[in-house]
DNA sequence: TGTCGATCTTCCGTTACCTCA
DNA sequence: ACTGAGGTAACGGAAGATCGA
């Protein structure tokens, strides 16, 4: 790929004097100087290899190059000049250069930060700006991996919802498939009754209330509601601002049934994960 | 007030690394 | 030791929103 082309050859430094003092640094505005307090007393000097993907563009002054190649990686660079350059060198494994100087090698999170982060993730699927940089902070982790992390975590979200949902329509359609066969053979039979010759004499009253044009139908069971049934079906309306399905329309011309269970269930549509509504 | 460019955020598709069976 | 599959960190690009000139 060419993520590679926009490495820096240069190496990236930074450095931040301690005994409290401020460093000043451009954001990735910049027109903009932010002051940024120095988050240990002790001197500290970082070092990042040429190929590490995160230190694309930085100049060996802390600032930003003049390579336009992004704006995450741009915002990247501002917020890791906001964090002073404060990653630990166990979150950084993607630092080694190759021969080749193309190798990405990758960080596993730790027990300790996949459970915070998830934790977060309960709370807000986002995060703004000053939670991502805290939450970085608190992990010892760049912004970016931070937001990275949770661009993943939305992602395996609504695919395993995906998945979900589709479980969900397979069963509705297979259910539909059975209805529709049955509705078949029904109208077959009830063509049967219409267009044959009349009736025998009334059978003996021990068979009251048999259909004559269904024998099976004392032996058979009641078949089960299909499953798209057992929802409140007659209750459910388009809503047109999601293109949901909702329960609210019968229940606002009062004809619910009070002993049914109130249709607060969404039913899915596909297309739509709003949760606006 | 409308337009334009810059920037930011999020989503999406993809790549590449790592682990494990 | 090797290999393929699955999980996932990380990437680049597109689209939409916001803001200042």
């Amino acid at each position: 790929m060419a993520q590679e082309e926009v490495h820096d050859a240069g190496l990236a430094l930074g450095l931040s004097l301690g005994g409290g003092s401020s460093s000043a640094h451009r954001s990735n505005n910049s027109s903009r100087l932010t002051l940024w307090e120095a988050p240990s007393a002790e001197p500290s000097l970082t070092l990042s290899m040429p190929d590490d993907p995160t230190m694309t563009g930085r100049t060996a002054s802390g600032g930003v190059s003049s390579m336009s190649v992004g704006g995450a990686v741009k915002r990247e660079r501002a917020e890791e000049a906001e964090l002073g350059e404060m990653v630990s060198s166990t979150a950084v494994v993607a630092a080694e250069e190759d021969d080749d100087g193309s190798t990405r090698k990758k960080l596993r999170l730790t027990k300790e930060q996949s459970a915070l982060l998830e934790d977060r993730f309960k709370e807000h699927s986002t995060l703004n700006p000053k939670q991502k940089v805290a939450l970085a902070k608190q992990l010892n982790l760049r912004p970016r991996q931070v937001e990275v992390w949770f661009q993943n975590r939305r992602a395996r979200t609504k695919l395993k919802q995906t998945e979900v949902d589709c479980e969900f329509l397979k069963r509705c359609c297979e259910s539909l498939t059975e209805e529709n066969r049955r509705l078949q053979r029904e109208l077959q039979e009830l063509r049967a009754i219409k267009f044959a010759p009349p009736p025998p004499p009334p059978p003996p009253p021990n068979n009251a209330g048999q259909h004559p044009g269904t024998p099976s139908a004392a032996a058979a069971p009641a078949p089960a509601p299909p499953f798209y049934m057992q929802l409140p079906a007659a209750t459910l309306t388009i809503c047109p601002s999601c293109e949901r399905l909702s329960g609210t329309a019968a229940t606002a011309a009062g004809k619910v049934d009070p002993d049914r269970p109130k249709a607060t269930h969404h039913f899915f549509n596909p297309f739509t994960h709003s949760a606006a509504c």
